[in-house]
DNA sequence: AGTAGTGTGTCATACATAGTACACGCTCAT
DNA sequence: ATGAGCGTGTACTATGTATGACACACTACT
């Protein structure tokens, strides 16, 4: 379980390497939050943002917001409403889903996208 | 989407016209709050009390922990970790299913677990 | 040399969460 | 009639969450 701060620092500098619009003050402009509670965030001074503060850094940085939720302790309230409105199916799914492989997960995900079965 | 206190509320006078156990006294001293408390909660004058407290008076009242909790507006605690681990592979699979019917959803449950496929 | 931009330290705050403690008035069996 | 048990109103509190505001020192051009 990666560090949330530390990865997004990271990913950052390595953005801006190429793109001097990436400095902390910048992108915490775009996100939308003080620069010194970014600063913060990244060096885990402080918790990881809320889920809406962490979607858009994410998004600023290219990122996968699910992953980046999952790093900061969370799980998008959308799905969070998925599961909400079938708790018993989706939580015995996820619950027999827990030790399976990568692949077996894969698979389900295209059976069901392709729906033939 | 049921309320959540109002719901409490009748199951727990409902298994008390055969077990005088079941005043809201009794079962909050069971379950650890005070009295006042579980009054507010069954009325709704106060937000759902957290995952461990619902899970608590859920087990009390003999009904299924995770439907209680999404009656709360939560999602149990074990299911996020489980997403965490995984976010990619678990968010696709849980939006793929948003509007699946229950019997598909249900189907993919009972194939992940008899593991025949 | 001055200005613009950078990252960070300190302090403060507004709101939510998750309750406890106590007192009151009612009912019902003894 | 009284004491046990009942549900509820009011008041309070402790902790956590999610930031904002401001000032500072450093660097890097112009």
């Amino acid at each position: 379980m990666p560090q949330f701060g530390t990865t997004a620092r990271q990913i950052r500098e390595r953005l801006r390497e190429s793109d001097r619009r990436f400095s902390l003050r910048q992108v915490a402009r775009r996100v939308g939050v003080e620069p010194a509670y970014l600063s913060k965030i990244e060096r885990g001074v402080v918790a990881p943002p809320s889920e809406a503060t962490t979607v858009r850094l994410a998004r600023e940085l290219g990122q996968d917001p699910d992953v980046f939720l999952a790093m900061a302790g969370k799980v998008s309230s959308d799905l969070q409403e998925i599961i909400r409105k079938r708790p018993k199916l989706f939580a015995d799914l996820i619950r027999q889903l827990r030790e399976a492989p990568d692949e077996a997960i894969f698979r389900v995900v295209r059976v069901v996208r392709d729906g033939d079965w």
